[in-house]
DNA sequence: CGTAGACCCTGCGCGC
DNA sequence: TGCGCGCAGGGTCTAC
């Protein structure tokens, strides 16, 4: 569900709620996530604290906390986190439940993770070393970090046969594109889906980088891509469905050159793509 | 080391 | 109506 836009948009959208709000309590109803919840953990150092800040790594959101510990919350495949009035009813694989505590001029609120396939996670790190943390240590470089450039990517993909879609897709070499975004930007760049990372040169590494940029940039200001679960933290689609191009349209003409829409599994994974476009 | 595949889990739409 | 199949925004682990 939630690439790198998706996960962005709903920090932007919680981190005004939830900012300097305490957590009165935390229920957690189904602890068998992608790993074990540490319930203990998380009453000790969640229930009773302050959330100092929001922020993303990768596809991750983190909560600071002023326990000296950040609460990871990976949303995998299907998973929502969203603020909603307390009275509302309780829905199916409402995993956990944070309680937060009233605060003038709202109602009572509570932060919901819902996650139906439970390929998600919800961790607590130490705040002073959580990026050296599993998770986060062998991760590649933000794709929107300024700093990013086409020299990295030539470097690192030298000799590489995977095919280019899985290499922008592995977050070892860079973080946050998933199969949406990855075909999408392949498509922008022109370039076909099951090429060798190990053959694309200099100048089409620029292309391609400039045009996971440009979507990404793009989905975010959309309010990230809604096909089936995702919501952002308001509970609110996104609209950046309506401007892809390959992702999901397997048939349909090429909006550019009119050649239809084909769609290929490559690690497992859809691969949509454009022939005419894409070489 | 690099690569391909299975696996975790639930829900949905489809064809029969 | 009911059942089986394939598919779904991700990540990790294993075998070769």
């Amino acid at each position: 569900m939630p690439e790198l836009p998706e996960v962005e948009v709903i920090c932007r959208t919680l981190s005004p709620h939830l900012t300097g709000r305490r957590v009165s309590a935390v229920e957690v109803r189904q602890p068998a996530l992608r790993r074990p919840v540490d319930v203990a953990a998380l009453q000790r150092q969640v229930a009773g604290h302050r959330i100092t800040g929001l922020a993303r790594r990768a596809k991750y959101l983190l909560l600071h906390l002023d326990s000296a510990a950040v609460l990871v919350v990976h949303l995998g495949m299907s998973g929502r986190l969203t603020l909603t009035p307390r009275r509302a009813p309780p829905v199916l694989h409402e995993h956990v439940v944070f309680q937060l505590a009233q605060s003038r001029g709202r109602g009572a609120e509570e932060l919901r993770y819902r996650d139906p396939r439970r390929f998600g996670l919800i961790d607590l790190l130490p705040a002073a070393t959580w990026s050296q943390a599993a998770h986060f240590r062998h991760l590649g470089p933000e794709p929107l970090d300024p700093e990013l450039d086409a020299d990295y990517f030539v470097q690192l993909s030298r000799r590489r046969r995977t095919p280019i879609k899985n290499f922008l897709m592995d977050a070892r070499v860079v973080v946050g594109i998933g199969n949406i975004y990855a075909a999408e930007a392949l498509h922008i760049a022109g370039i076909d889906p099951r090429t060798a990372a190990g053959k694309i040169g200099h100048r089409r590494w620029e292309r391609l980088l400039a045009a996971a940029q440009q979507v990404l940039r793009q989905s975010i200001k959309n309010g990230g891509t809604s096909l089936v679960d995702y919501r952002d933290g308001e509970g609110q689609r996104g609209l950046h469905q309506i401007q892809l191009a390959v992702y999901g349209r397997t048939g349909e003409p090429c909006r550019s050159c009119g050649r239809r829409i084909r769609r290929l599994v490559q690690g497992g994974r859809s691969t949509f793509f454009c022939g005419g476009c894409q070489r």
